[in-house]
DNA sequence: CCAAAAGTGTTATGCTTACACCCATGT
DNA sequence: ACATGGGTGTAAGCATAACACTTTTGG
């Protein structure tokens, strides 16, 4: 059996852009080339340092699937950014969709590397700190966030170091995401296998 | 536009029966009533405890939407069931989607209170134990387990003791899990927000 | 010399694991 | 009494959070 339904695929892109968590959406309708195929006609899917799909929903007749991306700051990619929490604008289940995303970014930044989807290929632990602190929509300390990231040997130091500003300050040090691809890090909480 | 690709909605169920974690996979064609009515076209849906999306993939042109659903003992649902990892003569689009199914399921059961769509409705720690053993595919303390779910709120104890076997041994105190929903039990590892 | 920004040291807290020990029942 | 399975007490380990303090720069 065939069925006749129309099949969209939804992007939906995220960034951080002065401190503010952003989203831009994007669809195009399944053809015979695939899913992905359908999201690369609906975005420069090469701007995306990573993507993964969400979920597929139907509604009104209409199937949908999404897929989360993220663009690291530096790589442009054209089209209607908004800030996250000004939704009020789009149809219900486009915001829904930016709102899963949120989510399943925020989670995601706790125990993998996702991270570095976000930030530039080098950096300073602020630079860093205000991507998160924009994506999870809480404070984070630099120090905990250092601390945290290089136990888990997601971050390495890089040669060389950020002048400061004119407000003087020691100059940063930079750092570089380890790996450039998604990886769990943290992989249970509890229950974890007996040595 | 319209396409006009086949699209599949396979249900990949689990249980745990024998101290094994036993899966069954049923598939039904996409039709007009949406993703969930095509999965309980393929199988009974009142069985499952709970039920989720895992995801939706397209291979030689053709769409599969795949659900994980799981059963508690005492309920039956017919079809043919099979230890995982016993997976060799399934085609290999559905043992890929059992295991991605094992996978969730255990990531689950270690940050939320899933176990209770495996659980029955009242039961020992040790047959609790029993259940987690055999879906996280390693061994598990029943003190430590009784500790973490105790704390987290997600059992709770009912009246009465299950009388022992023949062997005799201290009379058991009966669980319940305190909600039948899923619930997010453990949000973050790290990077909480500050209190 | 002072302000500002970056980074390190130290302590406290909380959750989880490990393990020893006590409890209740059948034979 | 003793074996068996159930349950609790206690201590240890580890990761995170909090915060004070030191370092390095510009003005």
């Amino acid at each position: 059996m065939t069925d006749s339904t129309s099949h969209a695929v939804v992007g939906v892109v995220l960034r951080v852009r002065d401190g503010r968590l952003e989203a831009l959406t994007a669809a195009a309708e399944l053809g015979e080339g695939g899913l992905e195929a359908a999201l690369a006609r609906a975005l420069d899917v090469r701007a995306l340092a990573h993507v993964e799909q969400l979920e597929t929903r139907m509604a009104a007749g209409r199937l949908t699937t999404a897929y989360l991306g993220l663009v690291p700051p530096g790589v442009e990619l054209d089209g209607d950014w908004r800030p996250v929490g000004d939704l009020l604008e789009l149809p219900f289940d486009t915001a829904s969709l930016v709102t899963a995303a949120c989510a399943r970014l925020r989670a995601k930044l706790s125990y993998t590397n996702v991270g570095f989807a976000l930030a530039p290929a080098t950096f300073t632990l602020s630079e860093l700190r205000q991507i998160y602190v924009a994506a999870l929509g809480h404070d984070v300390s630099t120090t905990n966030l250092q601390r945290v990231l290089i136990r888990r040997g997601v971050l390495e130091r890089v040669e060389g170091r950020r002048a400061p500003g004119r407000a003087g300050g020691r100059p940063a040090a930079l750092y570089r995401f380890a790996s450039r691809r998604l990886e769990v890090t943290d992989e249970f909480a509890a229950l974890r296998p007996p040595r």
